[in-house]
DNA sequence: GTTAGTGCAAACCTTTTGCAGCTCT
DNA sequence: AGAGCTGCAAAAGGTTTGCACTAAC
């Protein structure tokens, strides 16, 4: 059974809670963000100037290898680094707006679900789970539709005898 | 409505079929394993030697784009490049064994419940959705079983009057 | 004939490694 | 005191970019 805190597991398993370990831990319980490396990296660095990226990266994959925190890709929305969250929460689904890049969680019961029935139908021992969504979020999907319309205006206004070259596909 | 082929998909909004373009089309279509960029440029290169490595990232980014492709990381197991399958099939998950390295692909009917419970509960446009799972496939289940048991006895073996250090976390 | 696509070299971004020195326990 | 950890520099792995040339339509 996990501990309460990283901390805590972090101590019964003999690890040294090292002044920058604590910093960085503290970064990422209390953030509630999904922060990346850089982003972790910057953050501590206004606590202690000294502390150097490579120190991020080694901690960040202890506690991976620990099983405390999770990695998450976010459907590389802005880059192939990756985000991290501890392990301390239920399960749940990330949905990522390609378009504004908010992220929101989706806690439910499909994911026990499916959890469940990929162990029964393998004989698998899941140890992690992942699960991403990308798309259009509530309020970007309005504004996409009022960008679409105002591009279907100004082709309209700007249309010319002459064929125009159809429009690369972005 | 999408395309019956790749190949169709690209004719239809005016992409060249360069040669390299066919024999990188045929490799994703036909291998039916999670190919990535660089498996892909070793296969490619038997067809055409002077075929580059650039040429397979271009290629891979523009079916990304065109909802033609799906990009993988698998969790990734033995690096952090992506994996890429076409789209042509229905959504699964997949389950990888963080042992043997085996990809299991699980279709059901959990996966179609959660898009739909995450579409109504947020009002989300889905695009893209990924699920992976890593863990123990049933056969590494039982060989890692057979490990942990002969460490044991090793361990005991060895045993001395001295108290042994605590074997590291790995 | 145009314009999209290719090859090549070089850059880029993220992450890892080797090693000497520092610091928790 | 000594193993575990850190910082620094340098490398590695994966992917992208600039540019001149080539080929598909």
């Amino acid at each position: 059974m996990p501990a309460q805190t990283i901390q805590g597991s972090l101590r019964q398993r003999g690890v040294r809670l090292t002044r920058q370990r604590q910093i960085l831990l503290e970064l990422i319980d209390k953030s509630g963000q999904h922060l990346d490396a850089e982003m972790l990296y910057q953050m501590a660095k206004e606590q202690d100037p000294k502390l150097n990226r490579v120190t991020v990266y080694r901690t960040l994959k202890m506690l991976k290898q620990g099983g405390l925190v999770d990695e998450l890709d976010l459907m590389h929305y802005g880059g192939d680094q990756h985000f991290y969250e501890t392990r301390m929460k239920q399960e749940h689904a990330h949905v990522i707006c390609l378009r504004c890049g908010k992220v929101e969680e989706f806690f439910g019961e499909p994911l026990q679900r499916l959890r469940r029935q990929i162990e029964t139908h393998f004989g698998f021992h899941i140890l992690l789970a992942r699960t991403e969504v990308g798309g259009y979020c509530a309020n970007c999907q309005i504004v996409r539709e009022r960008e679409v319309e105002q591009a279907r205006v100004a082709e309209a206004a700007s249309e010319t005898p002459v064929r125009r070259s159809r429009s690369r596909a972005q």
